[in-house]
DNA sequence: GCCAACGTTGGC
DNA sequence: GCCAACGTTGGC
């Protein structure tokens, strides 16, 4: 068992925030539709590992809060659910497709990091969010990286 | 609402 | 395997 890692899981506040995720406490990390972004809770992601949570299309984007993976990869049941915008036909049961992991909630920044701030720190220029174009929904978060988003966090 | 950047699809 | 067309993401 290597040592935690870290992580970031974009969420769009208006479908799931960081306050829906404190109500819930787990949520099965479900819709993810980027084969890269399923690599990485299937392949990569331990229980344990730490998360920000980033709201994405808000106003203002940042970081909400942190959160941990609490359970490891299963398939994501919505890919068989016909009714479900993330239905998947070419899955099947058998080859299931997508793969999701539980995450569990930590804590709620009491003020959110925006965007704009984390684009201020020249030693966060390297960070995957801050790069052009970079749209991916789960990222790796170097430690290095880590320790600076949280000391922003206040922790 | 705009639009740049990106990933996926499908014809060839 | 190429690549144009299309749909999506997500900041602004």
């Amino acid at each position: 068992m290597s040592a935690p890692r870290t992580w970031l899981l974009k969420s769009e506040p208006e479908t799931y925030s960081i306050a829906d995720l404190q109500k819930d406490g787990t949520t099965w990390w479900e819709g993810v539709r980027n084969y890269q972004a399923r690599n990485f809770m299937m392949q990569e992601m331990q229980v344990g590992d730490q998360i920000f949570f980033y709201h994405s299309n808000a106003e203002p984007p940042g970081l909400a809060g942190l959160a941990v993976v609490s359970a490891p990869a299963q398939p994501d049941r919505t890919q068989f659910d016909p009714k479900s915008d993330f239905f998947d036909p070419k899955s099947t049961k058998s080859a299931p497709r997508w793969f999701c992991v539980q995450v569990r909630f930590v804590r709620d920044f009491r003020n959110l990091i925006p965007l704009s701030t984390l684009k201020q720190d020249k030693r966060l220029k390297d960070l995957l969010l801050l790069q052009r174009g970079q749209r991916l929904s789960v990222q790796p978060v170097p430690p290095k990286h880590a320790q600076i988003l949280l000391q922003l966090a206040g922790e």
